[in-house]
DNA sequence: TTGAAAGCGGTACCAC
DNA sequence: GTGGTACCGCTTTCAA
């Protein structure tokens, strides 16, 4: 009987008890999940669906999922979305159809994906990201707060000429912060850079920088991964940093502390941020849609800090 | 009836194909895996167990994994096992009460785990796996290929004392590999600094190597993840690279053409593997139990090559 | 060609 | 407290 193994629901002697423990060792019997998942309807699966699960950010994000994940007796089928010309909408229907028992998204939602999502009924939270969806929870780091950190602390050293780095656009919102801080004291903006999220994007970026007329004396990187593609892109034009070029970026990921020289970065907390969004499909709550985490600024070499 | 959507298996007429689609779409009729899993035995999942798939190594893995899982119509569960006293006799169980169809373990196999494998009797392919497991498939790296052409490079440029950095023990074979090349090179086996193949394994085994008395003028190291934290330990004892001291590193990651100076490394075929790995899953053979893979050397500026 | 029905392995309700 | 049984939704066999 299944009162044994299900233990709580029924009363069993035991006598009975010890008969049936006897009789599954003896039969090396083992629950069968889809069984059970047909009966009662949950997995106990999330989805999580990321650009680029190899990327070391959405790796860390993906790592805090499985670990929360696994604390609570779910596991993850983790789906990547970049490179597919349109794959977000079919990966949302594919896990829907695995009868998941809620979808975390890291990625912009697209139309398709979106139409998916509702059609499947699948209870969504979307992580760091940042086009709020109608009537989705959402949950991410105060990109705007953690620019304008970024930026006193660069403000703070004496820059007057600070660019930005990232994907440029009045709605991003860690240029918003930059360009709100550089307003606040009464400095001009300086030069934007575009690119992508990626080592290669702050290359580039950094690359065009110092191209530029206006060349800045700092720069603010909208994730590690562009502040170690801008310091290679200083390095090989021999500029020294942080003493001719200082910078900050985002993330606080493992890698920003192991760069030439160490990364001055504002982490996210993304192991609260994991546990909260796992939370929210859980136990979903009808309260406030969009919560906001505050990053930390991590002081290290890359600012002008501890020379 | 599921012949129209199971297509192939039986004749329909186009009426009552017709009839049947539209049937689908006006009910919003969604299949349910969980059902289908029940009544064929199949979830078109797999399980992916790695140490830790943060770690930008097992994240590329696991990447090439999912890409090759996705394009065959299958579902990946990643789950990590470091960090638990042991998880992973447990975790192995998990993922077989999940019913999944195949397991890939990219991480050292305990004997529990091993006791789980054989009594759920799970198809099993490891993969960068050294400890040899009987019966068990195994695919990875030819470690020890790439350690003699790291060691060849470094010997070319002219290095008498090339230190090892990784994990120490007869067993390893990129540590073989550098003791065999430099013995063929009639050259004294030079210093061993063991570590994780972490950043942090890299920069304490490279403090290590400076502060010992036999100085090496080049260091082959066991990832690339320890390459970085060598040359940051190097950095701060401004020792340069490469001038003062090469260094050679392995995996081939993306973080390491961003390092300064960029790596040189070997790099593991890692979607070639990652897309065996799977097909032996899927339609297993008898044959060879044990395939290697040739790693590539990538020259870049940390060998010496190129200034 | 198509409809009906059995059964995969659990859970939970119902009589006893 | 315990054994029997209906049912979750799909595939597949069987009869019509």
């Amino acid at each position: 009987m299944s009162y044994t193994i299900n233990s709580g629901t029924g009363a069993v002697a035991a006598s009975t008890r010890e008969r049936v423990e006897e009789a599954i060792r003896v039969l090396g019997y083992r629950p069968n999940a889809a069984a059970r998942t047909l009966k009662i309807g949950s997995t106990k699966m999330f989805g999580v669906v990321v650009p680029d699960s190899s990327n070391p950010f959405f790796a860390q994000l993906g790592r805090a999922l499985e670990d929360a994940a696994a604390e609570r007796g779910y596991a993850l089928i983790v789906v990547n979305v970049e490179g597919s010309p349109d794959g977000f909408g079919p990966s949302i229907r594919n896990l829907a159809s695995r009868q998941v028992d809620g979808i975390i998204s890291a990625a912009g939602i697209s139309l398709s994906a979106l139409a998916a999502l509702s059609e499947s009924g699948t209870p969504t939270v979307l992580v760091n990201q940042f086009e709020a969806v109608e009537g989705l929870p959402a949950i991410g780091p105060d990109l705007y707060g953690g620019a304008r950190a970024a930026m006193e602390h660069l403000l703070w050293h004496g820059h007057q000429t600070i660019a930005f780095v990232g994907q440029a656009g009045p709605n991003d919102l860690r240029e918003r912060g930059w360009r709100d801080a550089l307003a606040a004291a009464g400095l001009p903006a300086g030069p934007i850079a575009a690119g992508a999220y990626t080592r290669e994007g702050g290359y580039h970026a950094g690359q065009e920088l110092l191209a530029g007329d206006d060349i800045p004396t700092a720069i603010f990187a909208s994730s590690d991964q562009q502040g170690v593609g801008v310091l290679r892109a200083l390095h090989e034009a021999n500029v020294s940093v942080p003493d001719q070029m200082a910078i900050v970026s985002f993330d606080g990921s493992p890698e920003s502390e192991y760069s030439w020289p160490a990364l001055t970065t504002l982490e996210q907390p993304v192991r609260t941020m994991a546990v909260d969004a796992l939370e929210k499909l859980i136990s979903p709550t009808e309260s406030s849609s969009y919560t906001l985490y505050p990053t930390r600024l991590i002081v290290r070499q890359s600012c002008g800090c501890g020379r």
